[in-house]
This record gives C-alpha cells, sequence and structure tokens, in this order.
DNA sequence: TTGAAACTGCGAACGCCGTTTGCAGTTTAG
DNA sequence: CTAAACTGCAAACGGCGTTCGCAGTTTCAA
C-alpha cells in the first residue's frame, strides 16, 4: 500500500514519480532499459508489438516484472514518446528569421515522425507532457520571442505547426494504399479526375508553402479587435 | 468455406460483400442493426465501449452471432464511419465562390466530429473508403470544379482541409486537460507565457482564417515551374 | 543483533478482448 | 426428399493489460 510505484493515493504522474526507494535488493532492469527495448520494438515491428509481454521477453523477464518500474502500458507510451521527442533537442540552437527557424522545426519534426512512425499512432493521447516536449515547447517560444503578438496566437500556432505536420507524416505512411476499387459511376466528379493523366510533379515544395502560408496566418503582429 | 461471409479467398471489401445468401432463414438482425447499435454506444461512452460483446449484449445476442454479418471489427468501423460521414450528405448542395462553399463543408464536417467524437479516434485508419466518403469526396470536386488548378492540388488541398478539421475537432476535445504540474523552472520560455494574463479573447476566427489561408494557398491558379 | 519493513523477481491467475468452431435447427434448390 | 446453404448460439482459444501472492534480499531502527 505504500509502495512507490503502485501508491493508493490518486497517483502522480510518471516524470515526478521516483524510481524506487532505497530498501531492497538493486533492481536489474531500469525505467531507461524498459523504454529502450519498447522504441526497439515499435520501430522494428511497429506499435502494437508494443505489448507488456513482448517488452518483458526482449529483457528477458515476464510481464507482470515491468510493473515494478511502470504502473501501466500508458506510462510506458508517454515515456517512449518523450524519449523520441528528445531526439528534437541537441540542435544548434536555431536562429535568424523567426519563420524560417520554425520551418526547420517542423522539417526535423518531420523527420523524427518518419524515423519513429509509431508516434503518430500515439500522438493524438493527451495524457503525457514530458520535460522533453516541454522543453522542444519552450525552444518554439525562444523562436518566437521577437514576434509581438498574443501569447495565445503562438500557442496555436506551435500547436498547429505539429498537427500539420503530423499530417503531412500521416500522408506519406499511407500514401500507397490504392483507390477504392468501388464502381466508380456513382461519383462522376471523382472519375472525372481520376482519368487525367495521374500529375507531374508531386509537388515537393507543399509542406514548406503551406507551413510558410499557415504560420504567417496565425502570427500576424496585431490583429486583436479588427474585423 | 464456402460462406458468403467468411468465404476462404482474399476478403472482398466489405462494400461490395452481399449481405446474405437465399438459403437459410431470415436474418434476425442486419448490418445497419448492428451498425446503429454500435454508434449509438460509440456516441454515449466513447470507441472503448465498443466491444463485439457489447454490441451484441445490446442487440441481445451473443458475440459470435456478430460474425454471420461481419467479418472483423475493423469492418463494423468501417460501416460506422462511412455511416457517420452520410450525415453530411442532404444537404442544399452549397454553391457560390469554391472557397466559401469548402469552407461550409469543413465548418459540417466539424459539427459531425462534435457529435461522434468517437470519429476522431478511427479516422485515422487508412482501410475504408465507403460510399459516403467517396460522395463527399466527390461533392468536394465538384465544388473545385470552377478553380483552373492541377487534380493533384484539389486532391492535397480537400486532404489538408479534413486534416486541419481533425486538428480543431481535436483540440476542442482535449481543451480541458490542464497543464503539465512539473517544475517550470527549466522552461524560462513557457514560463513567461504563462505568467501573462490568459489571454483575452479564443479568438473565435481562427477556424475560418486559418483555412481560408490554408486552400488559398494550396489551390493558387498556376504554379507549376514558378518559385 | 535482531526483527520488521520495504523492496526485489517471478509465475499464476483474473477478466476482457476479437475471433473460431461445432452443433442443432431452418429454409431453399434441384 | 435430400442435400446444401444458411441461421443462432454457446463454448472455447489465444492474447492482452493488470493484479496478486510468494519467496528471497536489503536496509533501517530499536
Amino acid at each position: 500500500m505504500t509502495d512507490a510505484t503502485t501508491g493508493s493515493a490518486a497517483r502522480q504522474p510518471i516524470w515526478t514519480r521516483p524510481h524506487r526507494g532505497t530498501r531492497g535488493p538493486a533492481p536489474t532492469h531500469s525505467r531507461d532499459d524498459i523504454v529502450t527495448a519498447a522504441i526497439a520494438l515499435a520501430d522494428a515491428e511497429g506499435l502494437g508489438a508494443v505489448s507488456m509481454r513482448a517488452v518483458a521477453t526482449a529483457l528477458g523477464t515476464g510481464a507482470g516484472s515491468l510493473y515494478r518500474y511502470l504502473s501501466s502500458r500508458d506510462d510506458l507510451l508517454d515515456l517512449m514518446t518523450d524519449r523520441a521527442v528528445g531526439e528534437l533537442r541537441s540542435h544548434p540552437p536555431a536562429d535568424g528569421e523567426p519563420l524560417d527557424a520554425m520551418l526547420g522545426q517542423a522539417r526535423r519534426q518531420l523527420a523524427l515522425y518518419q524515423r519513429h512512425p509509431w508516434l503518430l499512432d500515439v500522438a493524438h493521447r493527451t495524457s503525457g507532457m514530458g520535460p522533453e516536449t516541454l522543453a522542444w515547447f519552450d525552444d518554439c517560444l525562444r523562436i518566437l520571442t521577437p514576434l509581438r503578438c498574443p501569447v495565445a496566437a503562438k500557442f496555436e500556432a506551435i500547436a498547429m505547426m505539429t498537427g500539420v505536420v503530423t499530417l503531412f507524416a500521416r500522408n506519406a505512411a499511407a500514401a500507397a494504399t490504392g483507390l477504392p476499387a468501388l464502381d466508380l459511376a456513382a461519383y462522376p466528379h471523382l472519375a472525372a479526375a481520376l482519368a487525367q493523366p495521374p500529375a507531374r510533379a508531386p509537388r515537393a515544395d507543399l509542406f514548406e508553402r503551406t507551413l510558410r502560408s499557415l504560420l504567417a496566418g496565425l502570427l500576424a503582429a496585431d490583429p486583436p479587435t479588427a474585423t
């Protein structure tokens, strides 16, 4: 009942919960070990392969043993996410024109999603905003410091940028799904569109153009009461 | 083995598979019944409550019996999604300036997501593009017909619009999650931002402004090789 | 020094899930 | 009239996240 990891009171978030007490034998594993193994599994076989049993097996133990280190699978997912986001950290601080710097952030975010596609299956969770995620958010705010517009607008812009990046990442991941195989007769405009030659160039600058116009719109200088 | 719903060959998509054969007794239920019950459950208690057993119980039968009508839970999810998207159908055909009409589409999409929040948990699936979804897509293409820009751009614009709508829906759904409860000392810009007064107005026109700038950017008239 | 308390790993179990299977009964086709 | 194709149903299978109890180990306090 007074167990540090399974305490009875409304459980603290994983970020502030201590790893272990001082009494018993030294633990065989650690949170970091578990997270590393889980991420390796997710990178290799997708998030569906990250079951407690699979992670435990990869570590040479049993599923139940993991609960000495985590209190739930959701905790593990939060830790995995924050660890992955941590990969966005160690860059040269990205200065210059704020919009350009933000576009760099977006590009590195997109690359992260391509390196760890399982992030797309996990990102829509609202629970955990870990230290690395907060650091990334803070860095975005630092970039936007010279802009004189409401803080709320900056928050919105960052959130929207992140969202659009996930959209691009998802579209890239689901590129090769093919079309309906249904009878297209009932959809004249769709049929007409598909009858055209299949597109010249994939418009490689779509990512940049979209984000630039989006951010420019959201971060306009002083919009308080003007229609 | 020659069962119509569990046939051995690579299974057809649910949209083209017949409901039943001609031999046996009249079925007690129907696909539509099941989908209706499942949607009611999802509206009331979220997608997590839509288990085969729960849906079957709501219909007064056993879980296994549902497999006389569907071949998997994914099929059910596809059917639910398409049924919900069908609610976007019966409107007056939304004419006028293409961008305005598209914004109307987006607004109705957003309302749909608020009526059926479980769509957010199901939308990122790539499998099923049902007849209603295709009809909606076709309607968007019809709206965009007067625009002279590559079809690929129209596809991108529709996809991006849908994506941005889901972003807004998600943010609205996850509005009241509160902030970190972590030590903010390590995040100076975030702390400074949060120290400011909490925002005057929530910028109600954010949805419209964002989408309008996005669509205008993606649907520019003739961008093939100009930087 | 001693004994309680707090920890450790572990294996078995619980309840839920999606899905499969076998069976008895019903309707239709030939 | 028989055989095939369907029906509903209950039981079972394997996998999941999670809990629990047990035996062993380490630390702290008396």
